[in-house]
Formats: structure tokens, C-alpha cells, sequence
DNA sequence: CCTACCGATCGGTAGG
DNA sequence: CCTACCGATCGGTAGG
């Protein structure tokens, strides 16, 4: 029965500005100003604005992980359905609104000092490679690069942050849609075409 | 005969500071120590921090423009050739190692002051169009999206800033390899097949 | 370009 | 959580 609405409001107050501004561009005054507290008092909650930051990101982290590993649960499908079940997921978790994903890009974490940035890291560690394996079980033609074939359509989601608006596809369709200009000719590789 | 020397050396400090750090993460004082100025000086030479990354942006864009545009004049294929030979430039350009280009990406507006952010988007608004009529001359099969393909394309290309490392394949390779992973069955549709 | 400086804002803290 | 405050740093300027 903790009331910690007010933390809770200050991780909202805080992804909103570090995923709008940045972490540089955003100060303590302006998270606490928007949950109507006093600076000051944001170090009652948190330690420091890093401390903040890493919450924010952790939760983005784990607001994405849970949503392609629920999809991965009920899936039954061959590998490259189950990857594109999870591209939809990853979709779905970083267009759905939360303001905590927006965080969760290395071009934010790019910018920050490197020991701030090698936390993040961590805490995405596990997504990552839950990634890498679900391309790692697809069937390639011979002469495509796997490596680089995870980090393109990796990429192609992520970078759906800049263009997306609502009102057109959905991310689940934007997703599927992506993963098809990748497959269609790769997947032919184990059809034997 | 004019020694702009110290304005060249001011925006090679800021290329280098705001692509690393970010506009709100860098301070004149950054800047003007880099190139052994005090920070009041630097506004001899610009009249602003803002001005200081409007004039990098600009050269930023003006670097990968003319890669591109020295790439096609020297073309002559088709569509889908002239199309691989601009991201191949494009690529080059991006990850040749010129630290005004890190600054060219949506990414690094987004979380810019919105007036600020809309005057770079102006001065990246031809290189865009180039880069969608180069998209537009392709022949696609039906049913593909060609606007999605344009900014999945660009945006698989602009991603290899996050993972890129010198020592493995050059740019050039992984641009056409990027390109062949969207062509390969796309390209069909034109051949008939 | 330097000297010398401005008011504003920064992340953070002691004490309650 | 507020009060009251700290030293450091910020973008920028007047005057030369």
C-alpha cells in the first residue's frame, strides 16, 4: 500500500522529457515543475538524475522485451514467422505511445558520457541477444550476411521512430511489411527455389 | 586572401562536439577550448550557438549531397544501378570518417528546439528529394509500398552509423549488400519472372 | 580576438 | 517532501 504515485509520476514527467529533449537538454526543474514539486525534492526518490535515466530506460527496456516475449509464447509458427511475430511485437511496443521506448535507441544513448551509456547497454543486453537468436534460427540463402541482415531489419524498425504517424498503417502492418521486402526472396533459399 | 582559419577550426571543434555529445551536451566553452579560444571570441565568428550548428549542419549535408550527386553524373545505368550507386555514395560519404555528417540525421533534430529544428530540415529538403526521385524511377512489382521501401532504405543506410566500425566490410560493400537485401526479389517484378 | 563581466540556470545538499 | 541555499557552469555582451 506504498503511495509511490509520486515516483511514478516522476518516471512519466522524466521519460517524456528525456525522450523529447534528451538527458542534456532536459533539467531536474523541468520534470519536477511538470509533477508539481520542487527540484530538490526529486532527490528524496531518485539519487541523481542518472539514477532517473537508468529507471526510465530500464522500464522501456522491459515494456518492449515483455511485449515480444508474450507474442513469442503463444507463437507456434516456423522461424521466420516467429521472427516476424516478434518484429510486430517490438513494433507495437515502440509505436503504442509509452514514452519510456523512446529512450531505448542507441542514437539516445550515443550522446550520453560513456559510463551512463555502457549502463544502458546493459540493462538492453538481453532484448538484444533474444533478437539475435530468433535470426540466427531463420534459413538463409547461401552468401547473406546473417550479421548483417539482423542489424538492417533491426534498424528498419527502430528507425520507424523518426516517420511514424498515427492515422496510416498500424505499426503491426508497418512491421509486417518491413520484414517482407527482407524475406521474400531470402525465405526461397530454404523453399528451394 | 582572407585567413578564416579560426572559423574553419570552430566548426571542426563543433562538428566534432555537437555529433558526439549533442547540442545541449556541448558548451561554447567545449568548443572554443578545443581551438584555444576563449568562449567569449567565438562570437566574433558566429553570432550564436544556433548559427555555430545551422553552419556545420549545412556543410554536413552539403558533403553527402555532392558524394551523391558526383556518383550519379558519373552513372549512367538504370534505375535500380543509379539507385545502389547513391547509397553506396550516400554510405560512403556518412561513414568516411568527415565529423559533419554526424549531425545530418533526424535523430539529432529530434531533440533540437523546434525552430531550430525546422530550418535543418530545410537545408536537408533537397538532398530528400533527390533521394526519392532515385526511389520513384525503380520498378517494383505490385502491392510494395514504395514510400515504405524509400524510408526503410534510407534508413537501413543511416542506422550503420550506430554499429559501423572500421576494419570490417568498407562502406561500399555494406551499401550494396544493403541494397541487394531489398532488390534481390523486388527486381523481379521488372524482369518478368 | 581578449578582458571582464552579466543574469540565468544547472545538479545537488543540509536541515528540518 | 519543502526551505533555503551552494558552487559551478551556461550562453552571451560591452568595450576595447
Amino acid at each position: 500500500m506504498v503511495p509511490d504515485n509520486r515516483r511514478r509520476a516522476l518516471l512519466d514527467a522524466a521519460a517524456k522529457f528525456f525522450g523529447r529533449r534528451g538527458f542534456a537538454g532536459t533539467s531536474i526543474r523541468d520534470i519536477s515543475a511538470e509533477v508539481g514539486m520542487l527540484p530538490g525534492s526529486m532527490y528524496y526518490h531518485f539519487s541523481s538524475k542518472e539514477a532517473l535515466l537508468l529507471a526510465v530506460h530500464e522500464e522501456g527496456v522491459h515494456h518492449i522485451e515483455e511485449s515480444v516475449r508474450r507474442a513469442l509464447a503463444k507463437s507456434s509458427g516456423n522461424p521466420w514467422q516467429r521472427l516476424e511475430e516478434a518484429c510486430v511485437a517490438h513494433l507495437e511496443a515502440l509505436l503504442g505511445g509509452n514514452e519510456y521506448v523512446q529512450v531505448v535507441t542507441p542514437q539516445f544513448t550515443r550522446l550520453l558520457p560513456a559510463d551512463l551509456s555502457k549502463q544502458l547497454v546493459v540493462q538492453r543486453d538481453s532484448y538484444e541477444s533474444l533478437f539475435a537468436t530468433l535470426v540466427d534460427a531463420v534459413e538463409l540463402p547461401r552468401g547473406v550476411n546473417r550479421r548483417l541482415l539482423r542489424l538492417t531489419l533491426l534498424g528498419s524498425l527502430n528507425w520507424t521512430l523518426i516517420w511514424y504517424r498515427k492515422g496510416g498503417d498500424s505499426p503491426a502492418q508497418i512491421a509486417q511489411e518491413i520484414v517482407r521486402l527482407f524475406r521474400v526472396r531470402l525465405d526461397e533459399g530454404s523453399d528451394g527455389i
